[in-house]
DNA sequence: TTGAAGGTTCTCAAAACGTTCTCTAAGATA
DNA sequence: TATCTTAGAGAACGTTTTGAGAACCTTCAA
């Protein structure tokens, strides 16, 4: 298990390493992390080496070297924003993200998503959605729905006045679908969405 | 058998563990239950150690180690797939999903997505993708792209013949460029996507 | 080949932290 | 009433952790 201090270490070192490709100095890990001893780094350092999260070249500078390993906490560093003809800008405050923090929650789940009527949402064929169980759900966001409790869709909800639901698919091809609120019943709302290249 | 004080303090351990991957101090656990002394803490502590639900490592900070499981690790259920007109098929053969193992690999990291050149792929602005730092990437793949060491931008790559890239964005509204490759340096591969509702 | 830069290994000191005590107070039990 | 148990406060003490800094050795680039 690493301490506070040692999870600093190690996770400026990976931001390092994803930012530049090679490893940082001692000195630019001490600035890092507000020591001024370099010393110290070298502790740090050397215990994460004991403990196998990266491996060292003793002597040579810039001679550390990540292994490939289950991480305790599952965070990746987040080194900036791209927009097309722009280098990539830092964002201000905040170099980690927990996807842990990101997706997990209560009453969440998963579901694997089949067909192109969300398209145009960005939802493609073979995405991964993160939907958070409930019976009700707000104007425009895209849900779970049961039809006639047996069809199950994944569309963009619409409360119409008369007590019935519109469903909007995300792609022009189709056409929205009404049903009486008897017809429909929600068991989610989609949070969060995943998909691996 | 527990009692609901030494439960209280069981609990706070056992979040504060899987939050931040490392074991809080005496007073911090102190704080938590609203008690003072860290000195009455170190008593359930070890109340808690004697009925065998933890270890400690005497002396040491942040010493405390749960018996049972290990840490536990960020999954989501997978409940099945879902195609408009279809009742929520199950997935055979996988019903948990580890977020941990769907992303995480040595030499990712994060980028937020900045304009619509790559909307017809499915990434919108403002979704975050997990890119891979490599140097070179297959004909179809979506790479970060440096031109003239400068610019960054998400496109889908194309390797010509004559050595020169074109990179194509997901757009119709936008035209393809083609550049020599000296001009071109690949930062990256599109690995998996990421989107907050 | 040489000088500077960077890694390694010490020692020292201070701060942080776990451990152990004693003391007080409130209930429970006989 | 007398005694025991549980809960908490707080202080004293020794160890671990953290940081500074210097000396030394190796790597690297000019």
């Amino acid at each position: 298990m690493l301490s506070a201090r040692q999870q600093d270490t190690y996770l400026f070192i990976r931001n390092y390493i994803a930012r530049h490709g090679y490893a940082p100095l001692l000195d630019e890990i001490a600035k890092g992390l507000g020591i001024r001893s370099k010393g110290v780094v070298h502790r740090y350092v050397q215990a994460l080496a004991d403990e196998g999260v990266l491996t060292l070249q003793p002597g040579r500078h810039r001679g550390i070297q990540l292994t490939d390993e289950e991480h305790p906490q599952p965070t990746l560093p987040l080194l900036g924003k791209i927009a097309a003809g722009r280098p990539i800008e830092a964002i201000q405050g905040q170099d980690e993200v927990n996807l842990a923090e990101f997706f997990m929650g209560p009453n969440r789940f998963l579901l694997k998503v089949q067909g192109d009527s969300m398209i145009e949402a960005g939802i493609l064929d073979g995405d991964m959605v993160v939907v958070e169980r409930c019976e009700q759900a707000a104007d425009g966001d895209i849900v779970v729905a049961l039809i006639d409790g047996e069809e199950a869709t994944l569309k963009r909800l619409q409360n119409n006045r008369d007590g019935s639901v519109t469903l909007h698919p995300a792609n022009s091809a189709l056409a929205p679908l009404r049903y009486p609120a008897t017809r429909v019943s929600i068991q989610g709302r989609l949070v969060g969405q995943l998909r691996s290249y």
